[in-house]
DNA sequence: CGCCTGTTTGACGACAGTCAAATTAGGTGG
DNA sequence: CCACCTAATTTGACTGTCGTCAAACAGGCG
């Protein structure tokens, strides 16, 4: 959070659990710029407020005792995070990208309908992707799970630049973290669907261009 | 704990996809009472309505083409279910135990904010569990799933009986498929458990003594 | 009492994890 | 602009957990 006007402060946080001593609460409706990599919340937080996601994307994630993580939503425009669990947050979030929430108080969902609907609408699609998720982690294999993340991402970005060449905003970590499976197992996999022609190479190394869509679908089992 | 008075009507539906004909889509709070391992709706289905629980239990799953079947949510009395995706369902759900649901109109949230408000709060703590089930499917080892289930169980069950004594609603089938394992892999897990002085046999075979929940919860990892 | 289904147990194999080292990318300062 | 340094990625060899296939066993219901 916290960081209002994006750019300039950029108070080292990386990743697990720096805490970070916030701005004070905002207004309803708050926009919140914030870098890559900035913490939106961390569980145990006080949970009076929820974002939405205007631009970029953010992660939500938890952690056992040992450092186990897992990566339990990523969301993208339209999405709401924050929403989860009692009075305090169930798990910490944290900007891909840069990014734009909007923050809003528990309570302005009484008062506006329009806001509302709008969250009610963006908690069924969540819901929706956190059961393709579940059957993910616990039914597909390494390569339906690589297969399954890939198309997802293509078909958010093919929105945007649509040449088929996707740029991940998670480094092998995190596709690992997301996918329940380890940074090993994804670097092989992702090699071995390039070797098979259904991946080619990006300019960079972060970027992944997609051969056949059908092939990855058919792949990925969904 | 958990059994109701299984009510009549039993229409023969076993269970993966024969298609049920429900009766004629009832009012606002439409109140109704189900056996056990009865269809609510199907992927697919027109979700014009989502479900409270109010007795009961039900499961969420859903099914890959070749047969692999994912259980994404178990709902107990409180929760909601119905309400992910866009307009029509996307996943299967069933009663476990003879179980009381009540129907709402998706527009229904608009009018009443008492039921805005149950609602909300239902999916807040279902998300929640949500992300409690991603943890477990991606990063948790057999025997920490079998323990965190059944803690689970011990838990919402301890309001009732308090004994220590869990019956399942569950099959090992199913608690493999809400597990991500295979039946096998449930069976030797739990008949280790026993082994090792976690758990005890309980007069059914289908139910089970908490020894300690101390252990239990350490073996968890939660 | 006997069938049918669900559960338990066993033997074996494979997919993904672990540990370790080599290679590459990206960022910084000269 | 280039050299260097660190962090990220890739590759390799080996291991272990869990899945697969198969058979024995138990329990519930007619």
């Amino acid at each position: 959070m916290f960081e209002q006007a994006a750019p300039s402060i950029e108070r080292k946080n990386s990743s697990l659990h720096a805490r970070a001593q916030f701005a004070p609460a905002a207004r309803v409706g708050n926009e919140l710029k914030l870098a890559k990599r900035r913490a939106v919340f961390y569980p145990g937080d006080d949970a009076d407020r929820f974002y939405e996601v205007e631009s970029g994307a953010v992660m939500v994630y938890r952690l056992l005792e040992d450092g186990r993580r897992q990566i339990v939503e990523i969301v993208f425009p339209g999405g709401i995070c924050g929403l989860a669990g009692g009075d305090v947050h169930d798990a910490a979030c944290e900007t891909l990208l840069p990014s734009v929430l909007r923050s809003y108080k528990i309570a302005d969902l009484a008062c506006s309908g329009l806001l509302r609907a709008r969250v009610v609408a963006g908690l069924k699609s969540q819901i929706a992707a956190m059961h393709d998720h579940a059957v993910m982690l616990g039914r597909k294999t390494a390569e339906e799970r690589v297969c399954t993340l890939i198309l997802r991402l293509y078909e958010i970005a093919t929105g945007n630049a649509a040449d088929g060449t996707i740029a991940f905003p998670l480094s092998r970590t995190e596709i690992a973290d997301y996918l329940g499976l380890t940074l090993e197992t994804v670097c092989r996999t992702i090699c071995d669907l390039r070797r098979r022609g259904l991946l080619e190479a990006g300019v960079k190394k972060s970027e992944v261009r997609v051969q056949s869509v059908e092939r990855l679908r058919h792949a990925a089992s969904c």
